[in-house]
DNA sequence: AATGAATGAGTGTTCATTCAT
DNA sequence: AATGAATGAACACTCATTCAT
């Protein structure tokens, strides 16, 4: 019995996390306000309706899938922090793997970043994740020296705006660029 | 007659260049979405209704003020960008008037960053704009030598990702933050 | 200056007419809702708000220019009515320049027959020229004898629908299709 | 299962049907304009939003409550054009069905005759489902032998005018009309 | 006489949310 | 668990109308 409903359990909480990467994916394409549950159902192929037996209300998905990326991206980023090593070689991919999370895998995580929340409340709470998210970053750079708190965040926005300008039928792969751009990232330092 | 005529004129330009300022605070606090016309108006002492006498739509109020706003930063940059002295003076000072701008001047230019514009071709003329804006940062870059096109967009990146965490209440004034950013970014290019 | 009052006056009643006349075709072409005081304005290359200079209100320009056109019209056929000639020829050539009404001098005439006022009493004021219009017909009909009330309107239904059908671009001029539909409704009679 | 979902369809359908035949009434009462849907809407009891769960817009639900009457009645009229008799006969029956059609059921009907609709695109199709509907009055008029094409036009044309000018209360009741008037049409033809 | 400015009322439309099934 | 149905709230937009100039 206690089986059979964990198994049910460990279902819905794969679904959900499944619905959470796509509402993820919703957010980051459209913004907050102009994504519509209907949307990010229908790729589930749900009704919008049928969201509300997971997630109380937009808001909270919404929190939810900001949650859910940021904690395998900043899983991905402290496995990389917690290398082997010189501090300078973690830090400098830590910027390649920040740059390819904006420009690879960037659907997903990108909720990060937006801007223009309804709620000051939520607007918070994202903050707080985003904290979570530079920390790693600020931690090596520390260990480098150089490292200031400043110098992380002007990183951070290099690499947050990266999507903004890049071209990917342009003559650079997402790859390249990545490195090249940690390579000058660490003269920031 | 004819000067009568052009005094009207010129308080009916004077006027929309209010307007698009204030449209360009509320654009830049709320997003696209977010911001009603009636809110915009509110701020003028008038009904949302009495805007469509200056703009046919909200995107081309929007694009207005963008287009305001921009036009007002890239004259301000390119006065500095043509004064005298070395290149690398001139582009330092470039970064701390673009730090200004959006530590200080933001919320009337702003809106050259919103992203999820509902309009593919609104969005379109908005990067133009911003392709506009960075030239200046580009061609004082290029002088200095070390500057690439890359160089300068990561720059820009740090610099429009400044209102995301600094905190006015804090212990540097946005005239020392400006300074202090400028001199980091320099080490990029 | 009663001579240039005089003078005065009918300058702006002249204008008026031509007011009428213009709104007419508007209202005409886009139906009483649709038809708005700008446009009609804009043809006479004013502004909206100046036409309540001349008319109170939309409904007052809109029953204006129908009685106006009505008043043309109706002229134009009490002529024909009480020319020369047997009735049945009279009735003939109502019909024949009632059907060039419609086909040709549409745009200033068609009101009489819109439909979907928003006030009653509109209304009510247009069937009442309407009535004044069909009573020329019903006249010369009773001389003819066979002329009934009924077939005096079945008549004009069909003169009223020509221009739902009507190709102008087809094989029959609207002066050929004019003299065809006259011999046939004589059969109605 | 298919079969409750069929029934669950067949529901919708019914209640659409419902639906379209109210718009028909509305838009028949007050033209395409003034119609409102919030006005629908209360006829049936919901809100004007609740409309949007089964038409995409004004336009489509207009375009079905149209396309809807127009099958209605032109079913009706097929039966009677196939019936057996001489064709004359038939034709008289026509004008009759159609003439109670446009003195008893005109709400659910009129909207064919509606004209200034906002759109070409609307007013093409619904020309296209005015020409489905004398298509049938042109086949029996062709058996006749002297029916042409422009005949059937002024029959239908003193057809639609009829609700212009009958005065429900006066002395001949709607069936008595309808039947001198279709002999009197005879006569056209 | 003409109009620029402003507005209130109305309307189509979207969408998160609720609820009965 | 899923959804069809319904809705309230919000919003862009239109337009007749008023009024000061």
């Amino acid at each position: 019995m206690t089986a059979s409903v964990g198994r049910v359990a460990r279902k819905r909480a794969e679904r959900q996390r499944l619905m959470e990467r796509v509402a993820a994916e919703v957010f980051a394409e459209r913004g907050y306000e102009r994504a519509s549950l209907e949307e990010i159902a229908a790729r589930l192929d749900m009704r919008g309706a049928s969201l509300y037996h997971y997630y109380p209300s937009k808001e909270d998905l919404f929190l939810a899938a900001v949650q859910n990326a940021t904690a395998e991206v900043v899983a991905r980023l402290r496995e990389v922090a917690s290398s082997d090593g010189p501090a300078v070689d973690r830090l400098r991919r830590l910027f390649v793997s920040q740059a390819l999370v904006e420009l690879r895998d960037y659907p997903s995580f990108a909720p990060l970043f937006l801007m223009h929340l309804p709620d000051p409340v939520l607007d918070a709470r994202v903050r707080e994740l985003s904290r979570e998210h530079a920390a790693v970053f600020r931690e090596v750079a520390a260990e480098v020296g150089g490292g200031s708190r400043i110098g992380t965040y002007l990183a951070l926005g290099s690499l947050a705006y990266l999507r903004r300008w890049y071209d990917p039928s342009g003559s650079l792969s997402a790859e390249e660029l990545a490195e090249h751009v940690a390579d000058q990232l660490l003269h920031l330092l």
